[in-house]
RNA sequence: GCCGAGAUAGCUCAGUCGGUAGAGCAGCUGAUUCGUAAUCAGCAGGUCGUGGGUUCAAGUCCCAUUCUCGGCUCCA
């Protein structure tokens, strides 16, 4: 169903002729978006064959962190007594547990007291986690007599509706709880296990906002103190490459509260990586055989029924604007005519309609408009974050025409297109996610397009072009677009989140509601199918990861100040602005000279500290010889080198995308 | 949207029990012309997010509001 993924259908390649891999320049890639503390990444194949003791430590460490859970519970409930219970489970990096406060709500100021009453209770002895099995109508029995509502519901639940004939319940000392486990035998095994209270946060009973509103108590859990340390610094040092941070201290973006929450503006060194991205991003899509188009930001609703986007997205946009207008009729009456206008929130329509615009014929296909589109849509206040959910974005956006016989090319040429755009950028820590519908789904036809047989041949066609292209994916039930199967690509942030990147689909449903044809061979209409597809999805979520990816050090090509040059004194500016203005006019480098007063080891600072990729130092030696002495960022050995020199190689470096400079 | 926390100079922050606002960096001015991650001095800069209220007195307390941040099924 149409959510708020960024993009909508890109589009395939004019031909897949298999791509040279990329050059490996520098080092491979560190993940980008590394985790921040257990980057655990999704595992897109089989777990690897873990060594059964690896296995056995794993599941340790799993009973470890749900035990610790109810240890947690236990220490809540006696800080605030007649709290219930919600769920708490072991989590990646530790646990949380759910509750509904009584009394004061929990802050972070109750961290201290909560693990010191954890603690207390690990140190006081030892107590077993003894786990009882009672049949449904004594489980229900006890359960109803625990002042437990939450876990009552739930307990119904799974003996009403799935069936169960026994629950379990673990008791540890006074503490009972309906809990399936697997638990330790005994708190003993919990004292070597490092946990740190993390956060506290809302969370709703069972992740639907009609239910109530419960207080999350998350906890970091490690099986050793020394882990646990390590994971928290990693967490901590993750936190510095958080873009909302590096956004502000390198320039890149600024959200003013006069403009709008989620409406970033985009400064200049901001606009840089947007215009080096959709440089990059035209040039792979010309080579494809992509048209490009262009469309309004405004436009009529009517389309949006049409389409039948409206009742799964207008929740998701801003509100209709009415015009209202008085016309003189034919008769010389006059009336008002109405007409509702929307912010768009997504460039497909408009694309089709550019589709429309005339007859077109199965020669024409396949058929790629591709366009920066800017779309606005109303994510909940409390969902949007820096640059990573916005309300205004623009897409890095594109529709395939195409027949049947076609979309296998056409998909495997957008996978290749990703897989280009990934590998320049040195993008690893993805996977990619295949998303098809569930007729199981009990929301059904409000959620899908109801036309099984289309479902299934068009997942099919999807399923076959991704194992064709070598990419490794996961499947998922349930999360198809409401038109069509698709395929996202999920990242995860520094913070932990995993986010989708880009995303593409296959459309079979919406060409039919706009009456898209073209004319085949045999004279007749024919419904062209549509591939929507968005490898860079946003430029505002892109770059977010992207400014993570590189905790703000930018590969020359992107780097907002490509080259800065600074004197040893200003004697020598000339001789510096002589290199600049040839940089600058003579191929489009972005150099700049650093005219303070300040020393030179303040000015390398400076740069350092603006993480400019390139520096070059002109003091005496380097006038006489015409040389330029170089400093890369994050590069101990510096390098002296005839002026020219490092013209030619700086340009090679941007020509090439290069992610450090060419040697 | 909902739960919780937060908002003090451009940035990062301090500000006690309510007594009329501070630092560092950045900026500006001057001096310094200097070879590899911070030269020195001076100046300027804040309606303490906004609006109400309590009080002799509010950055500090109360209410409302705006915005930001974390979280909102990894299920017993």
């Amino acid at each position: 169903m149409a959510r708020l993924a960024p993009g909508r259908g890109p589009r395939p390649a004019v031909s897949c002729r298999p791509r040279p891999p990329a050059p490996r320049r520098g080092p491979p890639a560190a993940a980008l978006l590394e985790a921040p503390v257990s980057a655990q990444d999704v595992q897109v194949d089989a777990p690897e064959a873990a060594a059964p003791a690896a296995l056995d430590a794993a599941a340790q460490l799993h009973r470890v962190r749900h035990s610790l859970a109810h240890v947690l519970a236990q220490a809540v409930l006696e800080l605030r007594p007649g709290s219930t219970l919600g769920f708490g489970p072991p989590i990646d990096d530790g646990f949380y547990y759910d509750f509904i406060i009584k009394g004061d709500p929990i802050t972070d100021a109750d961290f201290p007291a909560i693990e010191a009453a954890m603690k207390k209770f690990l140190t006081k002895g030892t107590l077993p986690f003894e786990r009882e099995e009672l049949a449904a109508a004594d489980a229900l029995a006890r359960i109803a007599g625990m002042n437990e509502p939450y876990k009552a519901e739930y307990a119904r639940e799974l003996i009403e509706k799935k069936g169960l004939d026994t629950l379990t319940f673990y008791k540890t000392g006074p503490f009972l709880d309906m809990c399936d486990g697997p638990h330790v035998e005994s708190s003993r095994e919990l004292r070597k296990a490092g946990f740190k209270l993390k956060s506290v946060a809302g969370a709703y009973w069972r992740g639907n906002s009609n239910n109530a509103m419960m207080t999350r108590l998350y906890a970091w859990c490690f099986a050793s103190k020394e882990e646990l340390d390590a994971h928290v610094t990693a967490w901590r040092e993750a936190q510095e490459r958080d873009h909302k941070k590096l956004g502000k201290e390198l320039d890149i973006f600024v959200i003013d509260e006069d403009i709008g929450k989620g409406l970033p503006l985009w400064l200049p060194n901001g606009t840089v990586l947007r215009d080096e991205l959709e440089k990059l991003a035209k040039e792979l899509e010309f080579k494809r055989g992509y048209h490009r188009v262009a469309t309004p930001h405004l436009t009529k609703v009517g389309l949006y029924y049409q389409t039948g986007h409206m009742p799964y997205y207008e929740s998701h946009m801003y509100p209709i604007m009415e015009l209202k207008e008085t016309v003189e009729g034919p008769d010389g009456k006059t009336q008002q005519v109405r007409e509702a206008y929307c912010l768009k929130p997504m460039n497909c329509p408009h694309h089709h309609k550019i589709f429309a615009s005339r007859k077109r014929s199965y020669r024409d296909l396949p058929l790629r408009f591709a366009e920066y589109g800017q779309c606005y849509r109303f994510e909940d206040s409390g969902a949007l974050s820096g640059l990573l959910r916005v309300r205004g974005m623009c897409m890095n956006d594109a529709h395939i025409y195409c027949t049947e016989d076609q979309i296998h090319a056409e998909f495997l040429s957008v996978m290749d297109l990703h897989r280009d755009l990934y590998d320049i950028l040195g993008l690893s820590n993805y996977y990619m996610r295949f998303s098809t519908w569930d007729p199981e789904d009990p929301k059904g036809a409000a959620k899908y397009v109801n036309d099984p047989e289309a479902w299934e041949k068009s997942q099919h066609l999807v399923r076959q072009a991704m194992i064709d292209s070598g990419l490794p994916f996961k499947e998922v039930k349930g999360e198809a677009a409401f038109y069509g199967p698709k395929i996202d690509v999920q990242f995860r942030t520094v913070t932990g989140r995993e986010e989708t990147a880009s995303t593409n689909q296959l459309d079979f449903a919406v060409p039919a509601r706009l009456g898209l044809e073209y004319t085949g061979a045999d004279n007749q209409g024919h419904r062209p199918y549509v591939i929507h597809r968005a490898p860079l999805g946003t430029h505002e979520r892109f770059i977010a990861f992207l400014i993570e990816h590189y905790g703000g050090a930018f590969p020359t090509w992107l780097a907002p100040v490509q080259v800065r040059l600074l004197t040893v004194s200003d004697r020598f500016d000339e001789y510096a602005h002589n290199i600049v203005n040839d940089l600058r006019q003579r191929h489009m480098i972005r150099a700049e000279v650093d005219l303070s007063s300040d020393r030179v080891q303040k000015k390398i600072r400076s740069a350092a500290v603006e993480k400019v990729p390139n520096v070059l130092i002109i003091g005496e030696k380097e006038v006489e010889n015409g040389t330029v002495t170089l400093r890369r960022y994050g590069v101990e050995q510096q390098e002296t080198l005839s002026a020219a020199a490092f013209t030619d190689r700086i340009v090679r470096s941007v020509q090439a995308r290069s992610r450090s400079l060419l040697d």
